[in-house]
DNA sequence: TGCAACGTACGATTTTATTCGTACCTTTGG
DNA sequence: CCAAAGGTACGAATAAAATCGTACGTTGCA
């Protein structure tokens, strides 16, 4: 039973710097800068606590972020969970680099040599269970 | 039989702006920059010539382009062929996006309402068809 | 021949993204 | 009580990306 989410858009794309911070409140729910920041920086990302503090409140007001201020440590959350924003953001990448088909991008994976057997058969497995679920 | 092209790397990864104009040369080939604005502002990206050809220009240090001065209009070739730098592309959002795995991808894909079911067909008919390759 | 159309070169500006210093407030332990 | 630790706010410096104006060279043709 997911929560609507008030069905958000994404204003304009996280860039990389936003993509990196939301992925930190993916994985560890609510958290406060200083968290979002010891974890970036325990990441290789090294970057001031005022840069990651700055970066949080300007996604705030992009609305990209939601925070909770009724204690100094303000708590933050991000507006929109991980499978929609990954959705939105696979879907405009299909949409420039593989004329809006999916197909074409799966044609890609399977030309990349790089791409294991063992991932192969598990995208078959994810296209049964899928066809067999309608 | 595909040229061998060098097996060049990306140096970076192409901006949006770098893109578009990729995206050209590989639909037209070789290219004029005047060709090459003209296809942006067909395509509503309102430029104007000698930002197309700033662009390209710079593009072109960057060895991403590759200048034919022969003539005094130059010719522009992309220095790697379509599928070369799409896959290179796609495996980085894989990695970003999906800890590098594909099949999480695909996972995403089949969640989409937006994936048809003539996509997953298509999907599926490749999986298929690269079995019987092996 | 001379000038309009069309090319390139390239510095400078604008825009967007990112980082960080500094000021100032709140909490806490000695 | 008050200083140290740890918060937030916010302007400003940097960096990176994109745009454009202006100078100047070449070509075609009336």
């Amino acid at each position: 039973m997911k929560s609507k989410q008030h069905e958000a858009e994404l204003g304009g794309a996280p860039t990389k710097a936003e993509m990196d911070i939301l992925q930190v409140l993916w994985d560890h729910g609510p958290s406060t800068v200083r968290l979002v920041n010891d974890t970036l920086n325990a990441q290789k990302k090294a970057v001031q606590y005022t840069s990651t503090l700055k970066q949080m409140q300007v996604m705030t007001e992009k609305g990209m972020l939601l925070r909770d201020e009724s204690s100094m440590k303000h708590v933050y959350t991000a507006a929109l969970d991980e499978q929609t924003t990954k959705a939105q953001l696979l879907d405009k990448f299909v949409d420039t680099m593989y004329k809006g088909s999916p197909s074409n991008l799966v044609m890609q994976l399977l030309g990349n040599k790089k791409t294991s057997q063992a991932e192969l058969d598990a995208i078959r497995a994810l296209l049964d269970q899928h066809q067999n679920e309608l």
